[in-house]
DNA sequence: ATAATAAAAGATAAAAATATCTTTTATTAT
DNA sequence: ATAATAAAAGATATTTTTATCTTTTATTAT
């Protein structure tokens, strides 16, 4: 069991990935995407639909098509992705799956776990889409091992 | 998505209420525990049947029967149980599901998410079994709602 | 206009996680 | 010994997640 489903780390590294080509002004097809960050083709085809249609990224049919994003888009935190692929369970939800967390009724986990959720929500809050591009394109980062 | 896997939700919630029983002397039956954490009894049954055979819960079959830990087993970190039943892949995968996390070749999330997936760490190997056992006997927590 | 390209949409399929049911085995009390 | 109890084990079912395939629609270049 991983912190993200599959659908979600699909859609963080191709976000990245696509953030990074956009920057360099290039439009990137589902193919290429794909390839680079070791994912299934068509399931990802669905995932980027998904966002796509959410605004959260840009697309064009046809040649030279392919998704890329835009200067607003690049600026926006990588939760609006998590929240449109996993929903906001991860920023809200209780550790030990009670149907919801509270501050006056706690689950034992409660105090502790705060803590892990607020580091993610930090964490996803304050990198932007476009954050890695430099890295990424230096060749400091991967996407795909 | 949640963090934990509802086997894993199941197991802590489960654990927690046998600790708090066992500590005051008793042994639970499978219905017993899963009225009290509200889970699929039969599904629970499976679980505990594993922890069981690790050896990280003690039961004993017939009248009088049921689950219990003894005073080693209540000492043992909340990380155990996770371990058991969602592998180790929460305490040293990579945030973006990359095959294996590595420092030289990092993903972009990797600083970040390892303070993440520290905290997890440490939440879990710093909580024991029997650390709630008196704040449930009072009332404290709740394991289901 | 036409052909080529690439995403969008819709329909299926496979695998994994979650859940249930039935039979067997061990333990205890009588 | 016997009956009652409760977990263990095995087989099966359902649901959700992950993955694939086919058809349609929009865009671009010629
Ligand atoms: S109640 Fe469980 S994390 Fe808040
Ligand atoms: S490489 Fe991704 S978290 Fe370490």
């Amino acid at each position: 069991m991983a912190i993200f489903s599959k659908t979600c780390e699909y859609a963080m590294r191709a976000v990245f990935y696509v953030a990074q080509r956009s920057h360099e002004g290039s439009r990137v097809g589902i193919k290429e995407i794909a390839e680079h960050i070791n994912s299934p083709e068509p399931f990802l085809a669905k995932i980027l639909q998904k966002l796509s249609r959410e605004g959260l990224i840009q697309s064009v049919k046809g040649p030279n098509g392919g998704f890329y994003f835009d200067a607003a888009s690049l600026n926006r935190p990588l939760a609006n992705i998590v929240t449109a692929v996993d929903g906001d369970n991860i920023f809200t939800g209780c550790g030990l799956g009670l149907t919801y967390c509270s501050e006056s009724n706690p689950c034992p986990l409660h105090e502790d776990f705060k803590k892990v959720r607020n580091q993610i929500t930090h964490m996803l809050n304050h990198t932007t889409i476009g954050k890695f591009n430099m890295g990424l394109i230096k060749g400091k980062f991967t996407l795909n091992k």
